[in-house]
RNA sequence: UGGGGCGUCGCCAAGUGGUAAGGCACCGGUUUUUGGUACCGGCAUUCGCAGGUUCGAAUCCUGCCGCCCCAG
């Protein structure tokens, strides 16, 4: 049978693991694996949202259906269990956020801000007064200790990698974190949860973002932010009118369904979004090709480097050679990512990842791009 | 109310006697712990309308309707 590694400071029948438990396979895996050491284990699950209304969804998190999901594995471990309530936590760090972003014309991640805000900062400052080594989480990332101190390293299965996600976690956080399934590919993992016997084997991944029924996002910033969806113009690169839109909250960089207008040779995608006249912008394909983008707020996780890196601008893209420009010194920063191949559909909002090979080194977010047909950035 | 042109899926558009291409849009699915992309599938028994010729018409003929252009 699979042994995590926690990479405890001391014997684990003297340690203490709290583990983050959503409610889904992996976290319940990971609280398995927590317990199979000896340590004490604490589960923790944060309620984040209404649950009435998430209850019964089968690809949700952190709601409802799922917290007695938590709680049903948690017992079947013999672990402690505890259920708190941070919906307006969760509430003002993430939705709210979330709402504000498509209304400026940005397109936000939620789940970054999620990880760095209620998960890494609010739920670990839960785990230190619980007295915990550690807080466990179901990540695919890979926390590797190298001789500057822990690193963060992408999951072994590319195809399941999230070290996306967690670019803003600080080293102090990393110091506490531990991602036991990073090395794992999930079948293994489904299969330990069935041999364990665990209610939630079988249970759907979840996907999408989680606070948001049937993918209608737009209609949750509405509810949020009502003054956001305001109807306007959709305009080619020359400012000629094509159409109209029902709210910018509808569409993002690099978008082509939706736009509902026909009759043209070659496919149409947002180009770009404005705030200020409330128009989309629509071109070709080409029009969408960025040879570079503007960063705020970098974090450094790893050591600072400019050259030899990769980055990534959404969480499934290849890590593609890229380099750092004008950059400040140290986290929080601006910086100027520059790709050595044009990259498509950059949205500001999101964010630029930056790796030297496997290991995350850091990452901004993005503020604007740079189209290819500009001189080079 | 003289002349010319045109009317094929929501849009663009092939097809001029042999039994309706394609693109865009749209819809559905797959992929995906953000948005999005990509991929797969679906999408006119019918060609402005009504007659006629023909074994057979969107394609030929006649009439009507509508739109556009030129000229008055």
């Amino acid at each position: 049978m699979f042994e995590a590694d926690f990479q405890l400071s001391r014997p684990a029948h003297e340690a203490r693991i709290v583990v983050a438990m959503s409610g889904g396979v992996d976290s319940s895996v990971v609280a398995a694996l927590a317990a199979r050491t000896g340590a004490e284990v604490i589960g923790i699950t944060l309620q984040l949202y209404d649950h009435g209304a998430a209850t019964g969804r089968a690809k949700s998190c952190c709601a409802g259906r799922d917290i007695e999901d938590a709680r049903a594995v948690a017992e079947r471990l013999g672990i402690a269990h505890y259920v708190f309530d941070y919906e307006s936590r969760f509430r003002d760090s993430v939705i709210e956020r979330f709402a504000d972003e498509y209304a400026r014309g940005r397109t936000p991640i939620p789940c970054i801000s999620c990880n760095q805000g209620v998960k890494f900062t609010d739920l670990m400052s839960l785990a230190r007064d619980l007295g915990a080594d550690c807080l466990a989480t179901g990540h695919y990332v890979r926390r590797v200790v190298g001789p500057n101190g822990p690193e963060l390293h992408r999951a072994a299965d590319p195809a399941r990698d999230q070290s996306y996600f967690l670019f803003a976690t600080t080293r102090e956080q990393l110091e506490h974190l531990r991602f036991p399934l990073g090395g794992l590919p999930k079948p293994l993992v489904r299969e330990i949860a069935a041999d364990l016997g665990l209610p939630v084997a079988a249970k759907p991944d979840s996907q999408d973002i989680c606070f948001v029924p049937n993918g209608d996002y737009a209609s949750v910033v509405k509810k949020v932010r009502p003054e956001a969806a305001r109807p306007g113009e959709i305009v080619d690169l020359d400012g000629r009118l094509l159409g109209r839109h029902d709210g910018l909250i509808h569409f993002t960089v690099g978008q082509r369904r939706g736009l509902d207008i026909g009759g043209q040779a070659e496919p149409l995608y947002v180009v770009r979004l404005e705030p200020e006249t409330g128009r989309v912008v629509a071109g070709p394909k080409a029009a969408l090709a960025v040879r570079g983008a503007r960063l705020a707020g970098i974090n450094w996780l790893g050591e600072e480097q400019s050259r030899g890196l990769t980055a990534k601008v959404r969480s499934m893209a290849r890590p593609a050679p890229a380099e750092l420009i004008g950059s400040g010194s140290g986290s929080g920063a601006g910086g100027m990512v520059r790709f050595d191949q044009p990259e498509y559909g950059v949205a500001p909002g999101q964010a630029a990842v930056l790796y030297d090979g496997d290991r995350l080194l850091g990452g901004g977010w993005i503020e604007e791009t740079v189209p290819a047909e500009l001189a080079p950035v």
